[in-house]
DNA sequence: TGATTTAAGGTAGTATGCTTACCATTAGTA
DNA sequence: TACTAATGGTAAGCATACTACCTTAAATCA
């Protein structure tokens, strides 16, 4: 019988409890306050400057609700500012504040630079296949995630 | 540049939050109020009775804190039963109820049967070579994990 | 034995990550 | 133009996941 340490299900728990865990030793070690989440919303802000909350949610695959909650704490931080969009008065437009955009440059290197301590006893040949697969499955999987990737509509 | 979708952390995370996506959808289908800890704790306490909370969280990798949270909703929702120990009077003996074996009964083959669901528009060999590789990095990486994975002592 | 260290479980606090429900606004349509 | 549907954001609620700290009890050592 399948035991659960074998399912994928499990497995995957595991790889990704690894992977926040090397993100946040590695944040802690270079003094920067960055969770995960906050990193992947600052570097898209960063490429669609005045995106909307809606459509950032899209681009980085998260719940509209849960940017919501993630956006608040990066402008309690002075990382971003959020002011009522021009064109449509429902939609909040966020862009990086100078801060941010220094935060940015300073962890996006060093973000760079541990993403192959993640994948840890795996050779470059194995790190290459491994990536190649996961971007199958989520691809072919995108839509049954309740986050759903979406592209950009405007930029 | 590596973009942030090339990144193994956001790839790691898309393909987890897949997998924790069919989990519940398919648990809601078929009617059981199970979270994918839950159904873990659930399986190990069937296969442990009467293991402490902290042997427990060690056996699937979670956090000791978790777990107590868990166990606390397993409790509430009648699937387990929580005793001081005999041998140690720290520590809490978990146990199965009849429900909650039943539950566990009821719940196992549909679990079993969604798992290559998670890992869709991949052939058979792929998930396979997915699954090796993933399994050797989370070995590996086990101790980069804040809640390691740890052999049981007891039973 | 007595003191120190280790370990189990808990609380409090923070941040995800999601659901449902709701409000405001905009877009589409009869 | 009035009605309706869709969309952006937020509030409330639940369940992870973690850190830091506290209490109690067990284990170890001088």
């Amino acid at each position: 019988m399948l035991q659960l340490h074998d399912m994928p299900g499990h497995l995957i728990r595991r790889l990704h409890q690894i992977s926040v865990s090397v993100f946040s030793e590695q944040m802690k070690l270079a003094g920067i306050d960055l969770t995960p989440v906050q990193f992947a919303a600052l570097s898209a802000i960063d490429a669609h400057p005045d995106i909307d909350q809606a459509t950032l949610a899209g681009l980085i695959a998260y719940d509209r609700v849960t940017i919501g909650g993630v956006v608040d704490r990066l402008e309690a931080k002075g990382l971003v500012t959020r002011r009522i969009s021009q064109q449509d008065r429902r939609a909040r437009s966020v862009r990086l504040t100078e801060i941010g955009a220094q935060t940015l440059t300073i962890a996006r290197p060093l973000v760079l630079a541990f993403q192959d301590d993640i994948l840890t006893g795996l050779t470059p040949d194995e790190r290459a296949q491994l990536m190649a697969l996961i971007r199958k499955t989520t691809a072919a999987g995108n839509a049954q995630s309740r986050a759903p990737l979406q592209q950009s509509k405007t930029v």
